[in-house]
RNA sequence: GGGCGGGUACCGAAGUGGUUAAACGGGGCUGACUGUAGAUCAGCUGGCUUUACGCCUACAGGGGUUCGAAUCCCUUCCCGCCCA
């Protein structure tokens, strides 16, 4: 019944153009979501990330139960007015946390047992509790709990975390999410033929969107693409496709020419947060001495609040003096960086001009990031 | 003038006869970061070179003792506290 709410209005090869709409608006695709584990963009107020070009930004279930707890955040009005958010909200489940936390975790077919980083106390994740918790929050788009592997783990291993990640989907269906989305995840490892029926699976199960969960966790980037496409191929047109963790500018374009839509990556905050910024040419770690006396902005052309007014010198200030305000503008320069960047891949597509937007792009990227 | 305590690499600070070019911090430099236990983590940080546990210069200055000294002795200079 949710199927209308996935709407594509142009497409260039495998890539679409599309628009998700949600309770809160709607999401235009392909589109980039900033992480806030944390029901916070680090660093940044959300009206500034909204000014990046954000629609749809992510949350952690698992964290955000853990601290400050599902019931006190819908008390409170739900995620949305807790967090001061009036766009999209995707909230993953905490699946990604068996692989994190991978030592703090104790797992059967019935679901998993974290202790908690914080204080030690034990909590229980259940497929259909997740779902349920993440409805309390009252988020947009629900993602299943899924049990992914890294790279390299072994055949058995990995036909056992797909397994349970088939039975805990199954059991997702189970719950009715009402007004929001709920999105199945493939997992399968790096095999293409278990991806693939991964893929046919959870397609199959009558979720609102697809997500390629247990990628960049440790793959070469061939065997992620070729995983990626696997996966595609078993996929209906009319769901939206999301992979989950995805972030360089590269893998970005590269997969939105597969026919992905969605994406969402902690790189942009994260890399900001330790001195490394976002250009067309590449990165630039503003650590580095030679930025010293460079009055230069982070990136010509770029509107954003840190490129407006200051030089790379006075940021690389900032940033070694252990300024707060170096987060803040460095994350929001990298939001800005692959909004821009995902605006782009929207035109382009509109104009039928992917693959030379695409080109365009790596070109620019390979000429590195050192002038 | 007398007594006591000190002077260690960019800074702070260990080390009191031998695997010490010198622990540990800080600072500096370099690198990593992909559904965030991350404002985190890792490496380097006397000089030179064939990057080698090779050579040189080093623990205030000078002189000794010793097979061997940042470490023991003598002396000079400087700093701090106390007494006159």
């Amino acid at each position: 019944m949710n199927l209308a709410r996935f709407t594509i209005s142009a497409r260039d090869g495998q890539a679409r153009r599309g628009r998700l709409r949600t309770a809160h608006g709607e999401v235009e695709t392909p589109a980039f979501m900033p992480v806030g584990t944390h029901a916070t963009v680090k660093a940044c107020h959300p009206r500034e990330v909204a000014e990046a070009g954000t629609q749809m930004l992510l949350a952690n279930f698992y964290h955000l139960a853990l601290r400050p707890g599902v019931e006190l955040i819908a008390e409170l009005g739900g995620l949305h007015q807790f967090m001061g958010w009036n766009g999209s909200i995707l909230t993953d489940s905490g699946g990604y946390q068996l692989v994190s936390l991978g030592e703090l975790i104790q797992l059967d077919d019935r679901g998993v047992t974290f202790r908690s980083p914080y204080d030690g106390a034990t909590v229980q994740l259940t497929p259909q509790g997740v779902v349920e918790g993440q409805l309390k929050l009252g988020s947009d788009v629900i993602m299943v709990l899924d049990h992914p592997v890294p790279f390299g783990t072994s055949p058995t291993a990995t036909e056992s975390a797909t397994r349970r990640t088939h039975l805990w989907a199954e059991q997702s269906r189970r719950v009715d999410p009402g007004e929001a989305l709920l999105f199945g995840i493939v997992q399968g490892g790096f095999e293409v033929g278990t991806r693939a029926r991964s893929a046919e699976l959870i397609a199959n199960l009558g979720f609102d969107g697809v997500a390629l969960g247990g990628l960049v966790l440790g793959e070469p980037p061939q065997i992620r693409q070729r995983a990626i496409d696997a996966c595609i191929g078993q996929l209906p047109e009319q769901l939206p496709r999301y992979v989950m963790g995805l972030g360089t500018d590269l893998d970005l374009l590269d997969s939105v020419a597969r026919g992905v839509d969605l994406f969402d990556c902690v790189l942009p905050t994260r890399l900001a947060r330790s001195g490394t910024i976002l250009t067309a040419r590449g990165r630039l770690s503003l650590r580095q001495a030679r930025f010293r006396r460079d009055s230069s902005p982070l990136e010509e052309g770029c509107h954003c609040p840190a490129c407006s007014g200051f030089s790379r010198a006075y940021l690389r200030h900032l940033y070694l003096a252990g300024e707060i305000l170096a987060h803040r503008l460095l994350s929001l320069h990298n939001l800005w960086h692959l909004g821009e960047l995902m605006a782009g891949t929207r035109r382009a597509i509109e104009l039928g001009e992917l693959s030379a937007f695409i080109d365009l792009r790596r070109r620019q990227f390979g000429q590195g990031a050192d002038s």
